[in-house]
DNA sequence: TCCTGCCATGACAACGTTGTCCAGGTTCTA
DNA sequence: TAGAACCTGGACAACGTTGTCATGGCAGGA
């Protein structure tokens, strides 16, 4: 026991090192170290028998020890709001392939949508010295990255732009998609149109409604308060929302949803509702095609793929300014955006 | 650049380290180190000037070097197929719960359902040192893991069983699951059904297979060869098999889709036809319940709830043998599954 | 034969942190 | 007041790897 005294805890369930190697192929570190790494300068004999002794020991360097003389992870973190939320899975799995093509690999954890959870994780993955780091994010001020980012861990926001602080963005346009899906309806005939989003803290949530208000001002029509929702994706609270407006004083003939989570609630609250009722949602969702449910699609492996490329070509030296990068959005008329007005 | 000729890169952009932090508040290394981790036998004080000095600096502590020194990285790694299906989003998401929930983070990657990339992927983590493993396992033979388990790596499986060695899995009753679903469409007058899923090499697929044919021997039905599809989920094989079993020489009644990648093709392909077919599936997806599909549904994020919550018991110490958790499936009647079989 | 130069190899320090141990000072007790 | 007990603080080594540099052997040319 004694000779263990100084180690409280088996490191890595007492792994074979470099050290361990060299002593069996009755070489010397370095050229273990040059063997494992594929450096020249080894004949091969001495690769053979350093090959051998690997084999034998089960050796595995250790990337931990590895970083910590080198100074680069090979990694970037990725901050998102719900990874199980199907918009986000695609564009996880775009930066993860971006990271791959570079020899990096990704870590990844959800900030729930609450601010103080996006900036502990962000945090802690500078703490783990990511090289870099994609941040969706749930706060409207960043300027707890500043230190990180002057120290040297390249940034990139996506979905919604950085608070407070001046850093790469890749953007959907929400405010033309909306404005566009708005038109859409009008332009088949709507003029009482209610707007359904997320919470206006949300900057994209924010940007569509006021893409919304664009296009009714753009066609020269009134807004009325009782055809904006305050904004929750809570279905109890969107199904209330919908009831409502289909209920108002002037009801309206035609909803705009502002994001895949509302979408699918108010499909479903529609589906129950006697009268037929147009519809132009906000994401693109599964089997939407076959529902007949016209969207504004956005996609999201664009922006996880543009957001990755731009980061690593600031690994790679880049040095230019920060900028914004706004990525366009589809129109898929599929039936309920065609719906003409019905009377009551 | 005398001084600097030793340091060919920028090591994570010349951040400030304790030792730097203790020269500014005139104190020694170790108390830094006691002050950033909250250690006690320090003055109010000397903490004060610790903490003062940390702010300035912008310190930020490395815990690659930690990890290098304590042998733990509070990391798991995380191998799936496809992060972008919408079957791995809970999964994922469930298990980076329970990881932040032990102070952990996660890593995660996909295998595209390449054995070999999995083998790449797992190998990459544990070269990191992370503490434990979750697989998703594409391949069929896991021997390679064989090095690392032994040296420590926690590993468990998930949704299909480890190949060739003897592990911890947690799985959905796949076999059980289809069986229910083929027998309810038995006990709605099917005798003809067919089965489209994927490759049989895959474990999940191939207990599916055998529990359509274990609810078809057990109803004394005969399955005819062109009633099961060779498998496969590209959308263009799935549309063919569907077809061609509808035109069979006994033209099946009622279909089986094997998953979800299958079943959103399948439910496309029968709103194209116009007889009416009999269908139900493995897994749920989202508005499948407004299209009136019925399915057999399994718990995504109960999956890797479990397999993490074993993982994290084996990291706190559990020794407990390998075991085989596996978790029931739910059959959501929503009409598809009980259309009567249609004459030709 | 001797020298030059090249090549394979290894010794050593360093990356930034934490665990161990010791020193010096203070407080309490006999 | 001496001694013990305690507390704060710091020096030092170690974690496992990689970059730098030195060394020794060997081939080739003069």
């Amino acid at each position: 026991m004694a000779d263990t005294a100084r180690r409280p805890e088996p490191r890595y369930g007492n792994r074979p090192t470099m050290k361990d190697v060299a002593a069996r192929a009755g070489v010397g570190l370095k050229t273990v170290s040059r063997v494992v790494n594929g450096e020249p300068g080894v004949t091969p004999d001495t690769e053979r028998r350093v090959q051998e002794a690997i084999e034998i020991l089960g050796f595995r360097r250790n990337d931990s020890a590895r970083v910590l003389r080198k100074g680069r992870t090979a990694t970037v973190g990725l901050v998102l709001e719900d990874l199980a939320d199907p918009f986000y899975g695609p564009l996880s799995r775009a930066v993860e392939e971006v990271a791959r093509a570079h020899g990096a690999l990704l870590i990844n954890g959800s900030s729930a949508e609450d601010p103080d959870r996006e900036q502990e994780l962000a945090l802690a993955l500078c703490a783990r010295r990511v090289d870099g780091l994609i941040v969706i994010p749930s706060g409207d001020d960043h300027r707890y990255l500043e230190p990180e980012m002057r120290a040297g861990v390249a940034t990139v926001f996506v979905d919604r732009p950085a608070g407070l602080i001046d850093a790469d963005a890749v953007l959907t346009d929400s405010f033309g998609g909306a404005r566009d899906g708005v038109a859409h309806l009008i332009a088949h005939g709507h003029r009482r149109i209610g707007f359904i989003g997320d919470r206006p803290r949300i900057h994209t949530a924010a940007e569509r409604l006021r893409g919304y208000r664009a296009a009714m001002e753009d066609a020269g029509l009134p807004v009325r308060d009782a055809w904006v929702s305050p904004g929750s994706t809570d279905p109890e609270r969107v199904r209330t929302a919908v009831r409502e407006m289909l209920a108002a004083p002037e009801p309206v003939t035609a909803l705009f949803a502002g994001n895949n989570r509302v979408l699918v609630t108010v499909v479903r609250a529609l589906a129950a509702h006697p009268r037929p009722v147009a519809l132009v949602g906000f994401d693109d969702i599964e089997l939407a095609d076959l529902l007949g449910v016209t969207v504004i699609a956005q996609d999201a492996a664009a922006l996880g793929r543009t957001a990755a490329e731009r980061l690593f070509r600031r690994l790679d030296g880049a040095d230019e300014a920060p900028a914004r990068v706004v990525l366009g959005t589809t129109l898929l008329a599929r039936g309920s955006g065609e719906i003409p007005p019905q009377a009551d």
